[in-house]
DNA sequence: TTTTTTGCAAAACCTTTGCAGTTGG
DNA sequence: CCAACTGCAAAGGTTTTGCAAAAAA
């Protein structure tokens, strides 16, 4: 499958909350999906699948990374989950929120930033003007310079992208 | 390498030119430089560096894919060429232009459409006041649906990304 | 001649897939 | 019990790298 068709946002409060929502969804708690959700609600922001087969470096327990992008994709599929891609790294993953979140990254120090769907209206329609598209940020972020970066001058440092 | 250090656009009229200023960059001018640039002249939008190693299907000549791609790192760095990427594709790769442009990309249909940068400063302001960043989006284009695909109702169509 | 560049092959990186065995309901 | 799911291993697509041979200046 090469599409993700991303269910809408869907907000569990907790583990067990969520894996409820899984089987109402019509699919089964399993050990390797309580793993998943166990290490997407002890990130504390956006991570690779990667970081959450390895456990998060300790914080949680490992499991397989196959079956990690497998469940992710279910999870997202459910509207649990969703992800982004920054830069040229990996794709990110995160517990969906209510209202959807929207992301800006810095091309030179990396950092990521979240913000409600809804701070990006003013860009979508200044973007709806400019071109007619309908904007969205959610699965590839906005790129650009942080205002740290602006300001620290500008020619010295190490651009991630 | 992981770094693309893009130099500032540089222009060139043509083949000649364009290797006129490698060799005043203190690069040879070689017969794979030579084909990376004439299939770059023949392209009419940006192309992959897999493209551009296949002679454009038949257009230009075929050529080796690794100096492809250091050829195209040395080019970019010269500020003959500028990359970008699209969704979950392949870079691409485009000659540079005075000013530089910008691209928006319709997640939908995959469309990709470039603008002077200018046309993007209402875009940057509203980035700029919503989350003081200052935005970019001749790497990573403005990703969202095209107005083709907005206006063709929405629930069918095989999205891109 | 000598330093740069090439072309091939192999590796790296992220992600997907095939499959036999396991498990949740 | 049996369909859904797992874990491993292998493959896929893009990009990078090592290195001996070739070629530009």
């Amino acid at each position: 499958m090469t599409i993700s068709r991303t269910g809408p946002a869907r907000r569990a409060a907790d583990l067990e909350g969520a894996l409820t929502v899984m089987r109402e969804a019509g699919f089964r708690a399993t050990a390797a999906r309580r793993l998943v959700l166990e290490a997407l609600f002890a990130a504390d922001g956006p991570v690779s699948a990667d970081d959450l087969a390895s456990g998060l470096g300790g914080l949680t327990s490992r499991s397989d990374l196959a079956s990690v992008y497998r469940n992710l994709e279910t999870l997202e599929e459910i509207g649990l989950v969703h992800h982004l891609h920054v830069g040229h790294g990996p794709g990110l993953y995160a517990l969906a929120r209510e209202g959807g979140r929207e992301y800006l990254t810095c091309h030179r120090c990396g950092a990521l930033r979240a913000l409600d769907s809804s701070a990006f209206d003013g860009v979508r329609a200044a973007v709806r003007s400019a071109s007619g598209y309908e904007a969205r940020f959610a699965h590839f972020p906005i790129v650009g310079l942080c205002p740290d970066c602006a300001g620290s001058a500008n020619g010295n440092g190490v651009p991630r992208s």
